[in-house]
DNA sequence: TACATTACTGACTCATTAGTCATTAAGTTG
DNA sequence: CAACTTAATGACTAATGAGTCAGTAATGTA
């Protein structure tokens, strides 16, 4: 949580920190529009989240609209194209690669502000179009093409069963993405919380046995490598 | 949708039907509510929507946050209770009670306008926390409690795999839910569709094929009926 | 038709809040 | 230590929208 200005140089009143303010100002905004909406959240609040002003917030963005759309652009520019590349390294087969580094991708998300982001779509898109297509094209497509990847691919080599490549890609991430909501909606103000890293790690176990063909017919092998 | 006084009996103006406002009220702030936000929707929209002035619409709920309080009890009635005693009922194996039931259940839901709830309650519940209580009570509890049980009677059978119960439960309810306020998010403003019914049916599939036992290894059976 | 009852209306009030801008002071330069 | 630049402020304006209530008309009754 970003307690405002209690340590560090944000201490004494009326500091001129121009580099800083854009940062601070973002992260105050997407604390506050994830855990009030967007709608109920007060510019004001923002900023004296932020340790400013109101005045300060509209020297660095020009409304409460822009700020929105600039705090979904900045935490969403965690790119995942990068990761895309690595995978296209990686040799043999694709469960561990479900297991592990889509995995570690989530844990990672869960942990950081950013998880935040999808209940703030989620609860803005229709009200701000634009918001929309950014999400679609940053997000939703390359994550989908990444992870889809993995499948074909482990479809292809006879390593996984011969499922539908789209479904199984929302079997995998939908309870994901659903686990960052929680986190700041119901599991933010209730005593019914859901133990998150387990049940990920379970969720993707149990999809894998889904997935890998029985132990008894292997059909055809992927490349001999030492499986986990 | 709702189209307020297009058809039927309220075409003209300035009628008095005391006992279709509250529900009418009910049906055009669930619209809204979903739609834009609880904050960003005005009293007078919804008054608007359910064809009458914003003065009858206090008549019958004190203020706005009774009116929402309201929306989300009365969508919420839908009972689960019911369906608990039916599975109860059942004998044999579970596989087809989670194929049927399950997605019967989920078909119901989604097609509604009880659908909205899901992403309604996301974006509110931490600005009025009653609603939350509420909600894990009517709703999450049951459900779970319901799913749960049909699990573990699976795996007491040796129809199932011993898994994680808690675990299994979110595996197959989050991606429900999730698609529900998809519905109401995403999906009603981009071409970004997901074909739900394929995808749901997919997904208890794969779910059930990780469950299983594998076909070589049947472990010890349940009772020997006919399986689909 | 006259009268009574009450569901319904919409102009009003008053509190709230997005966005502005004249003023203040922090930091910088010679 | 002036003189200057500009980051930061907060009182202000203008607009919005929740909630009210005096009045209107639909319906029932004699």
């Amino acid at each position: 949580m970003p307690t405002a200005h209690t340590a560090d140089p944000r201490s004494s009143p009326r500091q001129r920190r121009k580099e800083a303010r854009p940062h601070e100002l973002l992260e105050a905004a997407l604390t506050l529009f994830v855990q009030k909406g967007f709608a109920a959240t007060r510019a004001e609040e923002v900023a004296q989240l932020a340790g400013v002003s109101k005045g300060t917030l509209y020297l660095y963005y020009p409304s409460k609209e822009e700020l929105l759309k600039a705090v979904i652009a900045h935490y969403l520019s965690a790119r995942i194209a990068d990761t895309a590349e690595e995978v296209r390294q990686i040799q043999g087969p694709m469960a561990p690669v479900l297991r592990e580094m889509l995995v570690a991708w989530w844990q990672q998300t869960y942990a950081s502000p950013a998880s935040g982001t999808f209940k703030l779509i989620i609860a803005e898109v229709r009200n701000f179009p634009e918001i929309a297509e950014f999400y679609v094209r940053e997000v939703i497509e390359p994550g989908h093409q990444l992870v889809g990847t993995i499948l074909r691919r482990g479809i292809e080599s006879g390593e996984f069963r011969a499922v539908d490549v789209q479904s199984t890609v929302h079997s995998l991430l939908l309870p994901m993405v659903m686990l960052c909501t929680h986190k700041h909606a119901l599991g933010a103000c209730t005593s019914h919380t859901i133990d998150a890293m387990k049940f990920i790690a379970d969720h993707v176990e149990l999809v894998l046995s889904g997935l890998l063909h029985a132990p008894g017919k292997p059909a055809r092998r992927a490349r001999p490598i030492k499986s986990a």
